[in-house]
DNA sequence: TAATATATGGTCATTTTGACTATAAGTAAA
DNA sequence: TTTACTTATAGTCAAAATGACCATATATTA
């Protein structure tokens, strides 16, 4: 880009939408408001919003998602841009999808600004969604099928001590199979990605489970060399 | 996004930069503009300019690339918004960023448009860039590195039918590491993704190499699936 | 005390990997 | 025309990883 000055007014706005998935009893979720007010008052979307003048865009997602939902101290990563001319009904409007994964139990949900209601959904059960949020959901979701085969996360969507089933059934969730427990917890042992706690898992109706951390040192290790998660 | 109107002039432009690697005699480039108006007259650059109102944001890239560098009829790919309010020295412009992978000896450079220059540089090669147009190389250049490892690419940056070795290359130059020959070429024949011509390299002063082509049926499944490239 | 749920650890045949070695088939130089 | 040199192509082998199992342990609840 360069050389000529822009002519004006060459879109009409930049947007932002997240995608915030949640885990909870092994069910993935995805995050969604309510408009209380706007061209699509009344209807479920993506928490999104405007992008101001002097903000970064990076900055504007996570002002939005707090304003809307109040969940804050995210960490957000750039999707994708998404720039059909027909996208948007009223006008010519560009907007930038974040994701983040988030265990849902950490976050109360408060809904504010334009927001009039927020919610999780089960990633199965998503209604119909204004503009074109339905693909941006399901382009965000295959996204993450990919991701989470090649990179250690799991990290945010679960309490800082969890079972090593915990861990599983959240594969599980994502990439819609099951595993063999024994062959899972045989590949996360040799990664040493994990650290045993002194404690055990309470008020089971079974023998109860040993809890575990993530290591962060070999965590960030590990994201940068990638991982083959072939399970 | 939604609710509001947007204010006016929330930013002032929406701009493309494209990141186009190529490959020829194991080095691997990229594709630079030389600025022939503007405010980096006679510097390189990534190619890029200005979205206009009707078209998509992948319209944008495509037309943007044909018309700075005669460049026509390949996919490109999104990689990534960037949207810090400071890049750009005169106003707020965000820019969205795309890569390909093209066979250099398919396309012929023809500067045009904005550009009065369009060279190959190698990726080790490359002088300071305006704006931040050397932090999109790194990004994209890391995204590559990754993209390499975990998708059958290769495709492009090749001729139609190539030896066992050039691909060897190929990977050595994005990776930057040296790989075991024997090793490659097994590796390769179990994921079946090449196709074995009934022809042979020619005037090469040593033993003449098998010529291979990508199936692209294969191919197609490998890239939904999602493969390990762990060399 | 028995039924049951999950935890945790182990077996074993098969496949894959990484590091090498060996031979083949060409050209170019002596 | 022999020899040197270069790359192609095939094969070996021990070590590591995988996938499909099975066995036993430890807790709760009927």
């Amino acid at each position: 880009m360069d050389t000529n000055p822009a002519p004006d007014a060459i879109i009409d706005a930049l947007s932002i939408d997240c995608l915030i998935f949640g885990f909870k009893d092994g069910r993935l979720d995805i995050l969604l408001i309510k408009h209380g007010e706007g061209i699509s008052k009344g209807r479920w979307a993506l928490p999104g919003g405007w992008i101001t003048y002097g903000e970064s865009v990076d900055d504007a997602a996570l002002r939005l998602l707090q304003s809307l939902t109040g969940i804050s101290n995210i960490y957000l990563e750039q999707l994708k841009a998404f720039g059909d001319p027909n996208r948007y009904p009223t006008k010519r409007v560009v907007t930038v999808a974040y994701f983040a994964l988030v265990n849902e139990e950490n976050y109360s949900l408060i809904p504010g600004f334009t927001a009039s209601d927020a919610q999780w959904f089960g990633i199965n059960k998503v209604p119909a969604l204004p503009y074109d949020h339905n693909a941006i959901l399901d382009f965000g979701y295959h996204h993450l099928k990919h991701k989470v085969r090649h990179e250690p996360i799991g990290f945010n969507l679960l309490p800082e001590k969890f079972t090593l089933l915990q861990l599983q059934e959240l594969y599980e969730a994502i990439l819609e199979t099951k595993l063999d427990k024994s062959n899972f917890r045989r590949k996360l042992a040799k990664m040493k990605l994990l650290k045993k706690c002194d404690e055990k898992q309470k008020h089971v109706s079974h023998r109860a489970a040993g809890l575990y951390k993530f290591d962060k040192r070999i965590y960030v290790t590990l994201r940068k060399k990638g991982i083959a998660f072939e399970l």
